[in-house]
DNA sequence: TGAGTGCGAGACCGAACGTTCTCCCTCATG
DNA sequence: CATGAGGGAGAACGTTCGGTCTCGCACTCA
């Protein structure tokens, strides 16, 4: 009963899932084989055919996974700080700690997209389907947070994010970090919860 | 005389490197293969090889011939204002521009980047070059700006680039384009030429 | 006029690609 | 015990990859 007519984990397929996950970040994914991916996951050509039907769809749960973990993550962080303000700093401290992480290798996504320029095809879409909910996620956080122009600063920090996540292996982490999280701050105080309109500085 | 003994501009090889680029920029490098290249191009097989040792030639021309451009366009827009930050202004408006222009699809290094992880390999390294004259050229424009740590400035207006270069193939140019230069502005504003030194329109 | 050369045409190479196939073993359930 | 599904092992499929080869034509310049 435990394990009956429905899907059952497969310890096969969770190898095959993680190594493709493994090499696919680090290495791209047009670059590698499936050959490399089943002799590093030690499974046969026939096992990975028997769980995902080609190799685009092993790319698909790939970034499935990729999306679960950093939602999860985001969510983590989320949880994690008690004022709005604080919930935006503490989304972006782990982002900048994924940066800083060893073997960080730059968004998975960003990464993908520049592989599948197609906006048809299914994986270029998995990627702006990801965008689409953090760039919501960070909105409402920003919005809670009494920021005036929630979608201007929402797509502030995105960009942010994204230019730390692009640079984050290509230049010193800390420094890109830093750079990240003193952009951060600038955009929570740019647009600071107002009584009036806008208009801040001057 | 006029074309003697040293390089021929070589007709064919100038189809080939455009038709590189063109392809390389729009589809990706490593999921084109060279049969693509000389059938739009052109030019046969033999052609190719006679111009350049292999692939990876061609794609470092086409990284080559990307950076030539970007510089050129860069000190253009340098050149065309005349105060400090309207030249920081200007050469964020030209980037703002290419991501605006049609067939607009990305930074072609950060694209380059991600197909080719390896450090040591001469795609990354050509791609961490121009990033670095890219970043020392901002930095300098915005010390002659007169912003106190231009370091800090430089690091944080490549990154809002390097998030909208990202972004702008992506989520809707204007917008992003629209975001790009207001993060400029406050960067611009936030990092306010000391006491005395310049200062421009106020 | 004849040597040199840039280029087209296309055969050809070995390797790697993604994919499908058969065969055999294991094991839970009827 | 019989059965059938899941998985390992690996041969083999046809295609495409990057790269090399020979050959012949058209052109230029000494």
């Amino acid at each position: 009963m435990s394990r009956g007519t429905e899907a059952r984990p497969s310890e096969a397929r969770a190898r095959l899932l993680s190594t493709a996950t493994r090499i696919f970040y680090a290495e791209g994914i047009h670059s590698v084989g499936v050959d490399r991916i089943i002799a590093e996951a030690q499974v046969t050509r026939a096992t990975l055919y028997r769980h995902f039907a080609g190799k685009e769809e092993l790319v698909l749960a790939y970034l499935d996974q990729a999306d679960r973990g950093i939602r999860a993550q985001t969510e983590a962080a989320r949880a994690s700080a008690d004022s709005p303000a604080e919930r935006v700093r503490a989304v972006s401290r782990s982002i900048a700690e994924g940066i800083r992480s060893p073997g960080f290798r730059g968004c998975a996504f960003l990464n993908a997209v520049a592989e599948y320029p197609d906006p048809a095809h299914p994986v270029h879409r998995a990627v702006l389907a990801h965008r689409q909910w953090f760039l919501e996620t960070v909105t409402e956080l920003l919005e809670q947070a009494g920021h005036t122009p929630a979608d201007a600063a929402g797509r502030h920090l995105v960009m942010l994010r994204d230019g730390a996540m692009a640079a984050g292996c290509l230049f010193d982490p800390d420094l890109v970090c830093e750079t990240f999280l003193q952009g951060v701050e600038g955009i929570l105080q740019a647009h600071p919860a107002a009584t009036p309109p806008r208009h801040t500085t001057a």
